[in-house]
DNA sequence: GGTATCTGAACGAACGTTCGTTTCGCAAGG
DNA sequence: CCTTGCGAAACGAACGTTCGTTCAGATACC
């Protein structure tokens, strides 16, 4: 009933950061291997140490491009946020007006930013509870708008009558669960790429949503 | 689209084991409190000298119950993946040999279980990475087979023709996520109680099976 | 009088962080 | 062309604290 054991994936995968906004240069690199050792490890299992080993630098050199371990945290939680309320602005922007279009570019959107960043996914959601209230609260506003996002999309299918819907708060918890919990199970393959799963995933959300998909099955 | 920001239930409720299979005492009391804390800080976030603070116990104390602290953990984990595996068990037992009943079944335990104890739903699903693999083993094993538990009722479904589905596997992944995100959004309440959250979830399970609900919405 | 439980003190190791010094690329001055 | 000075970046050593754990002794219960 539970899914698969979390792949090795977030362990060996080398972590790769969404942004462009990030120059290139120690600060980067910082990010990027302290990215991939929160996500496999944990913010309170990846010491200092650890990330100063795997960027071949003395402890005291990160002091230079941040105040504090936290705020290396922070700068990754605030740009997974950010990336991902960018992402699904503008694939809502890109929708038309129809309900059945414009979810279709959420789910789309949701899953790609999911499966193509599992490491940024998994920091995001689980270790944003360790940073203090003020270093959080950007990027907790931030998730609130997202799920308004959804939220608004879903209440306008029903007020048009083209999604029927039992429960529209858990349908939407259900939506976006699709997206969260891809990198403890996916891993991108020929026989599954990543499109495929987006694709999937919309249809899924439409099943939910009580809209009638293609009328025979895909596979 | 994200959902909402994880609540303050885990830091503030208090843990609950689902297993009548440790008596009470002193190690119970251990588990109890540990659970609390690994839930809402994580098992490195937490320190024995939390936990034993907790317990108004001197730290040196716990060691007369268990021999390392990463044994509680392993305890917590072994004894969450048992109930969980039990669970499932015995609501297929009850539930015929109908695959619609049979989802029914293991959906409704499925988030019972996981809307029931949160806190030890995330200990389970977050933790169990920082136990080495000979203690990590037992439960992985008990994971692999509730997941067939659900693949096997799919694919009878499937083979009867009463579900059609584009993807079995990632619709068993969907499925199961409906509960394993619960803990973060979740809190029970007289509008929407855990009976009918757990109706919710069979509904949204069914629809993403391809089967027909009932022709009214329930709300 | 044993057995189970807890205390109090201590251990070495690892933690995040600080700080004075060194290294190095590079532009300006003679 | 060589020297000088400078700012950024990294080093090396150390700081005070907290970590998980150990152990001899006190306490209480059957």
């Amino acid at each position: 009933m539970s899914v698969t054991p979390p792949p090795s994936r977030l362990r060996s995968l080398k972590a790769v950061l969404p942004s462009s906004a990030v120059p290139d240069g120690t600060r980067r690199r910082i990010l990027e291997a302290a990215l991939q050792l929160f996500a496999s490890r944990g913010f309170h299992g990846a010491s200092i140490r650890d990330l100063a080993t795997a960027l071949e630098l003395r402890p005291s050199a990160l002091y230079a491009h941040f105040p504090s371990k936290e705020h290396v945290l922070a700068e990754l939680v605030r740009m997974g946020h950010e990336a991902h309320h960018e992402g699904l602005r503008t694939a809502l922007l890109g929708a038309g007006s129809e309900p059945i279009e414009q979810l279709r570019a959420l789910v789309r959107a949701h899953t790609l930013l999911h499966a193509n960043h599992p490491q940024l996914a998994v920091v995001v959601n689980e270790e944003i509870h360790v940073l203090p209230p003020e270093l959080a609260a950007p990027s907790l506003a931030l998730r609130e708008q997202s799920a308004a996002l959804l939220h608004a999309v879903i209440e306008r299918g029903r007020a048009q009558g083209v999604f029927s819907v039992p429960h529209a708060g858990v349908t939407a918890a259900a939506i976006s669960t699709l997206g969260l919990r891809l990198p403890y199970w996916y891993e991108p393959s020929a026989a599954l790429d990543v499109d495929m799963l987006a694709d999937l995933h919309v249809e899924l959300s439409l099943r939910m949503l009580g809209v009638q998909g293609p009328p025979a099955p895909v596979s």
